[in-house]
DNA sequence: CCTTCCATGTAACCGGTTACATGATTGC
DNA sequence: GCAATCATGTAACCGGTTACATGGAAGG
């Protein structure tokens, strides 16, 4: 019985504000999707794993026919949580589509369309960070850690817009000069 | 027979350079695998579907009793790749468990805790950054467009390093003044 | 009434990793 | 002789997505 990665974001998510596996699943999409994505198909099941070993337990709170099972930790899940925490390992991995196709594309031997694929990925970028600028207009009563990754991410995709602006200067100023060369 | 995204990164590196199996994976693991990894496990099978696809041949190339397959991109194969990088969709996904670490990182209620899991992205971002540098001082060679994507990397992780930096400064001196509160 | 949100789940599928198996060649 | 590298593959497993199924509650 041991658990998925899946299980410490649930834990996250719940140690902060117990609920349902909808709810968890609402945090997700709204939070910790941005660097790591969890769907109904992986919560669910988890959820069952996670109450079996005693590390959170669930409670009825149906309202009328509606079902609802409100989820809290456990002694257990508190430590289990601040044991994941304070372990000091943390993969990092990135599968950027945007990339691949620049690194290649040289294959297509057309400035303009290198171009064209470095504004993918500024668009990318641009669509990451409006989504996330509207979170922090409407969160404000976040937690400082919370705040923190947001923060982050804002700056990269800043960072990685006027990386792309400054290539794209680069490219249309050679392209004038230097004809279809790169 | 419709070939993965594994399937693109295959006909790319092989677009440049016709090689073996292992070949592509050296690519990949010194170049692709920042933004999109592969193993043997899905090399070898797509490089099976893209030859019955009729999108690469192979050619024996064996060296006494040691096998060695050497595939190039056939004018269909080549199509299929200028297709694909054409096509505008390119997806982005991120998981790092470092970030996901520092977002739940107030349950820890401990600023010091915090300060260390902010470390934890840091050194992540120190150590990607000095695999690019090396790959920048030794490749000096590659395609315009590989030398972006590898700037790009270098520019990410050198943003990301100096944000961490700063954090650890606020951190720090929040902590000396503001005993324990974030 | 109808749409949207709340709420819970599952089964099939798929992309990808890990571990294993095998053996030749090169260079120290 | 031995280690590292070149070279090819597969089977089991697993993490995760997609699509589907179901239905109550709230608000316009």
């Amino acid at each position: 019985m041991k658990l998925g990665k899946i299980g410490y974001v649930i834990l996250g998510a719940l140690h902060a504000d117990p609920g349902s596996g909808y709810d968890v699943k609402a945090l997700v999409d709204r939070s910790t999707r941005y660097f790591w994505a969890a769907s109904y198909g992986q919560i669910y099941p988890e959820l069952r794993k996670l109450e079996e070993a005693g590390l959170i337990a669930g409670e009825d709170a149906a309202t009328g026919g509606r079902a609802r099972t409100v989820y809290r930790l456990t002694a257990a899940g508190e430590e289990e949580l601040r044991g994941y925490l304070l372990s000091p390992d943390a993969s990092c991995e990135l599968r950027d589509e945007g990339l691949l196709k620049l690194f290649f594309a040289d294959a297509l031997d057309d400035v303009a369309a290198t171009l064209e694929k470095v504004r993918a990925v500024r668009a990318n970028h641009a669509e990451q960070l409006r989504q996330l600028e509207g979170i922090a207009a409407t969160v404000k009563k976040a937690t400082p850690t919370r705040q923190l990754v947001l923060e982050y991410g804002l700056g990269v995709h800043r960072w990685a817009l006027a990386w792309c602006d400054d290539v794209e200067r680069r490219l249309t100023g050679a392209e004038a000069t230097d004809e279809g060369t790169l």
